[in-house]
RNA sequence: GAGCCUGUAGCUCAGUUGGAUAGAGCAACGGCCUUCUAAGCCGUGUGUCGGGGGUUCGAAUCCCUUCAGGCUCGCCA
């Protein structure tokens, strides 16, 4: 139900429809109305002063049936939908749209690539990684809400010296069946310890090179060790996206694009953008430092492979949009290889996006994962579940299934605290502020929703097709219907913004109005007509704040 | 030194494509469970929106300047 479009045709020549259209805005205070027209610029258009102009508008407007009141203030204009129309309108659509309410089709044909999480092998999946794979994730599925066909890429951090280092240390110190054991643990402290050994020891860096070099040349030998490597990491990392419920479509990482660099190169080189400079090929830009992209040795740069997997992306995706969700400490690569891009010709290099977030850090300094400083992410999830555990053995010991929810509850409260502020926000690490369960938090709107579900239950049959508002016509009530109307506006504002912390508040802000609603108005009391308008917006409370879960990766149980 | 980002209540942060009296949560204190889940609800307080200029009907929001912190700045990724 589009209201804004309604209102906008109310007005007449000289005034734009259009332009009145984009100038509806939401009043500071939901009592003044549901929208309100600033009428300061049009003021002007038209000669008149805005209070005048306000006042004449409230006067000589039609005032259709759907319309409770105009009223002016001061400059703005305030229109109020009539209670019972805004109510039956916004939660019929509810109950019409189910898990579709907020979606639409805006993205048909269109394919958004996001490049998220994008970790390393032989590394341990710590909470730096948190931000970059629950915002990539949560991006995937709002687009894909929107009706965008996403393809979600794990750009593996596969290549480079270092898994040289890694096979020198496995060759000197590494044990099979302790790494079959222990994982990316026992890897990583072959990673530490050749770090440490190597500061002694100059010599084995060469040697770590040398192995890089062989890994390069297809030695079977080391090939196997690393595609070793590959595969525990993954098969440990996968159980973490299981549990926070992130897929990818694609696990091309660097190496993959080996063998695609080299067209790249010569494509430069033809258009006359790749020049000398200390013995290393690089681009010139314009305000920004060049674009390393060969080394003086001949070996290419992360610069090199992010160009090629962008050639490749667009050729093998059409992509609409390519996202890239990496920490800000890397703005400056993003800027230079974009701008690559765009100095060959293409102008699709406009529709390459750093989606950057906020550094991750412990409160006692920075993570490092040579220096075998972590916390790793499954240990996190792990605490959070601990605690949910207790909370439910505290208060509601006969729950079933308790293992299970309490999973639920402890994942969610991780996903929720990584995905309610804004991305930029830096991030100082602590277990107590992950582990709060009270105030606008995950579980606080889990909580709600199940205690909406739990009503749901008691209260038995409501039907939409009985439903009458006048139960529901209160201050507590409209304050819900009013805000569910918005969920469809707040979805499209998290894609343009790329910030699913917008869904994150927009639920939390649901479950706020719904629990006053609670305390004020006893649900299943009245007469049937009564409890089964209660009944329908609590449903629709529980919908909409699943549905904006489902953007999110959090699970709502019915209990809790 | 240069570029980018951040600065809003004691703390953590919304609000920044200019709009009405700048908002939440936490922490503190005081209330509310014989009644649908108290992981909840209600009440009490605090703001040089980092500072200073400017633009205008109107600035936390835009411009200039300045301070503080973070990140980055050629052969790592």
């Amino acid at each position: 139900m589009d209201y804004r479009k309604k209102i906008s045709l109310l007005f007449e020549e000289p005034f734009d429809r259009k332009e009145i259209y984009s100038l509806l805005a939401r009043p500071k205070e939901e009592k003044m109305g549901d929208f309100a027209l600033p009428c300061f610029t049009l003021a002007k258009k038209a000669g008149e002063n805005p209070v005048a102009l306000a006042k004449k508008f409230s006067e000589t407007l039609e005032r259709p049936s759907f319309i409770s009141s105009i009223e002016p203030a001061g400059g703005f204009l305030n229109f109020k939908i009539k209670d019972e129309e805004l109510a039956t309108s916004v939660i019929g659509e509810i109950f019409e749209k189910g898990e579709n309410y907020g979606s639409s089709d805006e993205g048909k044909g269109r394919v958004i690539c996001i490049d998220y999480s994008s970790i390393n092998i032989a590394k341990p999946f710590h909470i730096g990684h948190l931000l970059t794979t629950v915002i990539g994730a949560a991006l995937y599925r709002i687009y894909g809400f929107l009706g965008y066909k996403p393809y979600g890429i794990n750009h593996l951090g596969d290549y480079g010296t270092q898994f040289g280092k890694m096979i020198s240390a496995y060759k000197r110190w590494g044990n099979k069946d302790d790494i079959e054991k222990r994982g990316v643990t026992a890897l990583n402290e072959l990673y530490v310890r050749f770090h440490s050994e190597a500061e002694k020891d100059e010599s084995l860096n060469d040697e770590g090179r040398h192995y890089f070099k062989l890994i390069e040349q297809g030695d079977s030998e080391c090939v196997k060790i690393f595609e070793w490597f590959k595969k525990i990491t993954l098969e440990e990392v996968n159980k973490v996206y299981e549990r926070l419920g992130v897929k990818f479509d694609s696990y091309n990482g660097e190496s993959f694009y080996n063998d695609k660099m080299e067209p790249v190169l010569e494509e430069l080189s033809q258009k006359g953008l790749l020049k000398e400079s200390d013995g290393a090929q690089v681009v010139e830009l314009d305000g920004m430092p060049p674009c390393l992209l060969k080394k003086a040795d001949g070996a290419t740069l992360y610069a090199t492979r992010d160009i090629a997997a962008a050639f490749y992306r667009k050729k093998t995706y059409d992509f609409y949009k390519c996202l890239y969700v990496v920490a800000y400490q890397q703005n400056l690569h993003f800027k230079q290889f974009f701008k690559v891009i765009e100095l060959m010709g293409y102008d699709w290099a406009k529709d390459l996006q750093h989606i950057a977030f906020g550094m991750v850090s412990l409160e006692d300094g920075t993570l490092s994962t040579r220096k075998g400083k972590v916390v790793l992410l499954d240990e996190v999830l792990n605490k959070a579940v601990e605690k949910s555990l207790k909370i439910i053995t505290e208060k509601n010991p006969d729950l079933k299934d308790r293992e299970k929810i309490a999973e639920m509850i402890g994942v969610g409260a991780v996903i929720f605290f990584a995905l309610f502020n804004g991305r930029i926000k830096d991030i100082v690490f602590s277990y107590d502020k992950v582990l709060t369960f009270d105030g606008e938090t995950g579980p606080y709107v889990q909580y709600t929703c199940a205690r909406c579900s739990s009503i749901l239950e008691k209260g038995g049959k409501y039907d939409f097709k009985k439903f009458n508002p006048s139960a529901i016509l209160n201050q507590e009530g409209r304050s819900i219907y009013s805000a569910l109307a918005l969920f469809p506006e707040k979805v499209k504002e998290a894609a343009e913004k790329n910030e699913p912390c917008v869904i994150t508040r927009y639920i939390t802000d649901i479950a706020q109005r719904f629990n006053k609603f609670y305390i004020e108005h006893k649900i299943i009391e009245g007469s049937k007509e009564e409890i089964n308008a209660k009944l329908c917006l609590t449903y629709a409370v529980r919908r909409v704040i699943i549905n904006g879960f489902n953007l999110l990766g959090i699970k709502a149980p019915d209990r809790m």
